[in-house]
DNA sequence: TCTGTATGTCAAA
DNA sequence: TTGACCTACAGAC
């Protein structure tokens, strides 16, 4: 279950193996089959991702549009060539997890589809087989204009165009000023709403990417409370916010893994991962790493909030009533 | 073999 | 606010 961080791996892995080459797009499954037909046999131009989804153009100016939901993920395999062209590591799959690719064999073409693969692409060098997406779809330029304008700002966008420059591609942006744009739209955002952070950062209309486990680490490093309604963030700390949610999902996007402790709070005997990777998520009952008190759990809109009601404490009221006035 | 759970989102009530 | 949906896997029987 992929968080923003998971697409643009996703995304990077599709420019480096499937970017320049015709690809037969198809469905085992068949589910997909009909929008299949429309781009099978293009040449896949780029692909990039915003928020939780990814993006594909083709030769015909289609395009495929992506989201992995809560079960999506992608499976790859191919030959040396293949494999030598990707840059986050010839990972197996990406979604939930990643696995290595098996070391040798030769490369025989894809394999016979085991279960429900909605859709394959197929290239020369290799294959990407996808399962349970919530939306897989082939749409025109309109279409995805539709979809890019309904995402909110995404701190990951400097992370996807410094990795496109480096590989000479002719974007325009630069990724610091998309960055410091992203977050001016999302302290506008903020201001804008009454409603708690804890829900504003699962709103993707209003910041693209963070799902529920960067939500939960986010606002503990920057000892916010979930319940804290987003206009009552001061300035300094929507700022911190942004740019420490910028820097947990960049890490994400470099290690494969959400990991947002910082090294002296890696206090539990167990490897880093998943044991020492988070302060929060799924450490309900558990002692708070800073504080000790037993981290909090409450399920709030269909999704399970972590926090530490310590470390995390809304600000002190400002007395009420007249007497208090200026 | 069965059940519960999961990093998500949408539509219906 | 709830249920539906897409799929795979861990853990309990």
């Amino acid at each position: 279950m992929p968080e923003g961080h998971s697409l643009h791996r996703l995304a990077r892995q599709f420019d480096d193996v499937f970017a320049g080459q015709a690809v037969q797009v198809s469905s085992p499954q068949g589910r997909f089959a009909a929008d299949a037909e429309r781009i099978s046999g293009q040449q896949l131009e780029r692909a990039w991702a915003k928020g939780k989804q990814l993006f594909c153009q083709f030769s015909n100016d289609l395009y495929l549009r992506i989201h992995l939901g809560l079960y999506g993920a992608f499976d790859f395999g191919g030959d040396e060539f293949f494999r030598g062209a990707s840059s986050i590591g010839a990972p197996r799959r990406i979604g939930e997890r990643e696995v290595a690719a098996e070391a040798n064999g030769e490369y025989l073409g894809p394999p016979e589809p085991v279960g429900q693969v909605r859709a394959r692409i197929v290239s020369e060098h290799g294959w990407a087989d996808l399962r349970g997406p919530s939306a897989c779809e082939v749409l025109e330029w309109e279409q995805v204009q539709v979809q890019l304008d309904k995402l909110g700002p995404d701190p990951l966008a400097g992370a996807a165009i410094r990795f496109n420059q480096s590989k000479g591609r002719d974007l325009d942006a630069d990724p610091q000023a998309a960055l410091e744009a992203g977050y001016r739209q999302f302290r506008h955002n903020l201001s804008a709403t009454r409603t708690p952070i804890g829900l504003v950062l699962m709103n993707q209309a209003l910041i693209s990417g963070v799902g529920n486990i960067y939500r939960a680490e986010s606002l503990y490093r920057c000892r916010i409370s979930p319940q804290l309604p987003a206009n009552e963030l001061s300035a300094r700390a929507a700022k911190k916010l942004w740019w420490d949610i910028v820097q947990i999902m960049q890490d994400g996007v470099r290690d494969g893994k959400i990991i947002t402790t910082w090294q002296e709070d890696r206090n539990e005997p167990g490897p880093l991962w998943p044991d020492n990777a988070y302060y929060v998520y799924q450490r309900q009952g558990q002692a708070c790493r800073r504080c000790g008190t037993a981290i909090r759990l409450e399920e709030v809109a269909g999704r399970k909030l972590y926090w530490c009601t310590r470390c995390q404490r809304p600000p002190r009221k400002r007395p009420a009533g007249p007497a208090s006035g200026r």
